[in-house]
DNA sequence: TTAAAAAATGCAACCGATTGTAATTTTTTT
DNA sequence: AAAAAAATTACAATCGGTTGCATTTTTTAA
């Protein structure tokens, strides 16, 4: 077995410049009371000696980690790693860490990483909650220390969080009535657990759409999913047994609705002549299916961004989270080939 | 401004209950040498207290910090999902934590990456490349201190680390190999740069197939791309460029492939018929398109395993990485319809 | 040249858990 | 009941930075 080299310290430093520790400690981090010629000297020797900071030791007696934690659902979709992309953008201005959780859409995996990240003692922490998340128990050790919480997209709107979503409502309005305008007449809406917020107000923004355009609401049109690729197969098989069949499709999940769309053109079923469908969350999948796909585009970055920014302000004591309740995000209607009866 | 709670320590745990701290400190391992007694006092104790375990003091005096790094280049992408989940299987049965890093495959952003897990002292890494990854020289500081460092499916082949992989040359043989018997007498390889280890092994597994069943191998009918969205439609459109268009396309990244398809589609080109097309990686994308997408299914749950198991068992002095080179998983070719002539 | 102000550096006590070894208590044996 | 063995528990040093305050050195002002 090699014998590994010791472990360099600002001692080690320290003896070396026959200084104290001290102003090692001090000099390593720019503080402007060393003179600027012993720092220069610190941080050469640091090199030279291949000196590596010990952030144990530093956050052991610093009492804070200079940590965020981010609890997702789910870590392979287009979203949420535009999400991630947007916090790690602030993060690295800021000179945070981000330590990652994801859930697997598991309520009981969630409450374990948040645990996790608790023991962790990370700073503050972005989530966005698992499918079926029905209380926030598992947040309130956060809050009893003064750890800062902020969700985003998946939140739970009782809360008293702060909350970072885009208007679900309106989404599910917007896309409803494009298909209303486009000739539909019966519209199906294929989602997940009407529990999670964004799912149900993608479904009334569906059922108050359908009012407005005096076309009544029918129970029997909502399939509640879970967000499976079996889902999406499904779904076309309970849309091809109604009779007569639904001549539109709001499906809250691009890679559902691409499952779906494909079961719907191997029985012969023609998009959008037969059945138009818009889809929700612009993935790239989108811009791959035939017809392409309609959807709602969710501006992920801004997301991440946004709830980093607040969360890490609120840390800096720049500001305070506690006075924002929801910050809510722009989201548009992509309109392509899949829902458009209209043009043909 | 709240006052946040006192953090409770093993001290006041020891001061309530009139005992040692390092009777605390054991009793809460469950360190047999403490009366059995005692330690569900201590844990009794912990718990009403809402005692958290310090990890930065444990770790500063333990000198280890039970956590793997994890670089990959995206995180966007089924088969690094299906890594990770191996990985968090077999660190979750030995209670290591992961620290995941992601480079979005830029050589610069991998080698900050490995400073920074370095500097948070991860007991061991694995990696998987960025695609301009040229030398592994940012990797040097983890051998220094005696760090283990287990590659997975982007490696550097020359290199002397265990790599975990599959066998890129032989996919590559078949994949070509079906589409000759599937009677393309031209075929195209579009591909990453070949510098990276799975696209060189990958090319040379398609000049042999040509080679081993005399059809001339041509370097213009090799396109290197990079892996976006736009090298699909470039890659189409070369390809409809060509005279006489080929009869049968190998591109290895199902996404890539996908959007290739889709373009070639737009322009009238039916497939597999004027061209079949063969992808690489087994993604989900392969079953939506139409057609379905002939692949080679890439086992990343077992990769990940299998990294994360020989790494933790070096950690744990059960085994000696140094002494594994190159461990290969099974890879295979997955027919569907985009590539089969044949049956048409 | 001396006093006052400013700049630079050092002292020493933390932060909280871990662990080799010693001390004490309990149990077993004779 | 005393001695030996086993089971428990405690002492005290250690891991490596950080920071309030004191001290020393240098610069500026008088």
């Amino acid at each position: 077995m090699k014998l590994d080299k010791k472990e360099i310290t600002i001692y080690d430093i320290a003896e070396k410049l026959a200084i104290s520790s001290t102003t090692v400690s001090r000099g390593l981090r720019d503080n402007p009371t060393i003179n600027k010629h012993t720092r220069k000297k610190i941080q050469d020797t640091a090199k030279e000696l291949g000196y590596r900071h010990n952030n144990f030791a530093s956050n052991l007696r610093k009492q804070k980690t200079n940590t965020i934690g981010l609890i997702v659902h789910e870590l392979n979709s287009n979203f949420i790693t535009s999400v991630l992309a947007g916090i790690e953008k602030v993060t690295a201005e800021t000179g945070y860490d981000i330590i990652i959780a994801h859930s697997s859409e598991s309520y009981k995996k969630e409450a374990s990483n948040a645990v996790n990240l608790f023991h962790k003692r990370v700073d503050g922490v972005i989530a966005s909650l698992a499918l079926d998340t029905k209380d926030l128990s598992h947040f309130e050790q956060f809050e009893e220390k003064g750890i800062p919480v902020i969700f985003f997209d998946r939140v739970e709107e009782a809360s008293t969080n702060t909350n970072v979503i885009i208007n679900n409502y309106k989404s599910g309005y917007e896309a409803t009535k494009h298909l209303i305008e486009q000739g539909c007449k019966k519209i199906v809406l294929v989602t997940a657990s009407l529990s999670r917020n964004v799912y149900a107000q993608r479904h009334k923004g569906y059922a108050d759409a359908l009012q407005d355009n005096h076309i009544p609401f029918d129970k029997k049109l909502v399939l509640i999913k879970d967000l499976s690729e079996q889902c999406g197969v499904q779904a076309a098989k309970e849309i091809m047994a109604m009779k007569p069949m639904p001549d539109g499709a709001f499906i809250t999940n691009d890679f559902s609705a691409a499952v779906c769309m494909q079961t719907l053109k191997d029985h012969g079923i023609r998009i959008p002549q037969d059945i138009a469908i818009v889809g929700f969350n612009n993935d790239a999948i989108g811009k791959i299916v035939e017809p392409q796909l309609t959807t709602i585009d969710y501006p992920g970055i801004d997301m991440g961004e946004i709830a980093a920014r607040n969360l890490i302000n609120h840390l800096k004591g720049i500001s305070n989270i506690k006075k924002t309740r929801t910050i809510v995000v722009n989201s548009e209607l992509i309109i392509r080939k899949s829902s458009l009866k209209k043009e043909i």
